[in-house]
DNA sequence: TACTCTGTTGAATA
DNA sequence: TTATTCAACAGAGT
């Protein structure tokens, strides 16, 4: 399930390809991977270009090559980057292979809910450019926190903290691990008082840290004193005060809470 | 064998 | 306008 940490954990892996030129391109065209139909772009276009650098804000990454190519991905729910060397044959579920000398970057996706788009311009792709500001950046106000969450005091926490417009790269995981942490329940409403809007603002920001110093440099298990490694499966406890976890579905997520911490 | 569950996004529906 | 539900998928588990 990549999140915010996974997500940048993903780019990392391409990155000893940064410098060096495309020989050979496969694609498995006509997949709705590629339903911004960039497919004949990528086939046609990247050849010949140059892997220059590449970026990741919230689930979304892009790639830059020489000559104006940008290439987006996003990785869904089940999608990987990773390389491999040479007599790399392309499996069932490498959708886009990228050749170079001694060097394969490959995008796989059993599930094929991610999504890849190619652009030529000169410029970053508009999608990219009017991308949320990220959670870690200054412009992620207490303010603008709570001003969403006056406007939206009809939806749940939970709900809230999915919202890829506001919570760029928040996901399940990290969304019950913020309400876990912050000692909210996920089921609360939006309309949070000052003081508790403060506290899930810090504790956004903390767990985006957090994860990212854990899994997205080299994707070690976070601590036993995170939520994470207890909410997978049933029977799990809270790492705080050994109570019993709940796990229930909450506006169709699977969503794990501790009765006793989270009021 | 057949069914259920998984988790992200965006379209459809209320 | 905003909130909720569901389809897009393949694979692991029961």
């Amino acid at each position: 399930m990549p999140e915010l940490a996974e997500v940048e954990y993903y780019r990392t892996q391409w990155n000893d390809g940064i410098g060096k030129t495309v020989q050979y391109v496969n694609v498995h065209s006509g997949l709705r991977l590629f339903r911004d139909s960039c497919d004949t772009t990528i086939q046609y276009h990247l050849a010949g270009r140059r892997f220059i650098s590449s970026q990741a804000s919230g689930k979304q990454m892009l790639f830059r090559f020489s000559g104006g190519f940008w290439l987006g991905i996003h990785l869904g729910m089940s999608g990987q980057l990773y390389t491999s060397g040479d007599g790399f044959y392309p499996g069932l579920h490498d959708h886009l292979v990228i050749g170079m000398s001694k060097i394969y970057l490959n995008f796989h996706d059993p599930r094929r809910f991610g999504r890849i788009r190619a652009q030529l311009s000169q410029n970053e792709p508009a999608w990219w450019h009017n991308r949320p500001r990220d959670l870690l950046s200054k412009e992620f106000t207490h303010d603008s926190l709570r001003h969403f969450l006056m406007v939206h005091s009809r939806s749940s926490l939970k709900v809230l903290l999915l919202r890829q417009d506001f919570f760029p790269g928040i996901g399940n995981w990290m969304a019950d691990e913020i309400c876990w942490r912050a000692r909210l329940h996920p089921a609360l409403s939006g309309k949070l008082s000052a003081e508790h809007a403060k506290l899930l603002w810090r504790t956004v920001r903390a767990v985006c840290r957090d994860a990212l110093r854990v899994i997205g440099t080299n994707w070690k298990t976070p601590p036993d004193h995170w939520l994470f490694n207890r909410r997978w499966k049933n029977g799990g406890k809270c790492p705080r005060c050994e109570t019993g976890l709940r796990r229930e579905a909450l506006a169709g997520r699977t969503t794990c809470w501790c009765p006793t911490c989270q009021m």
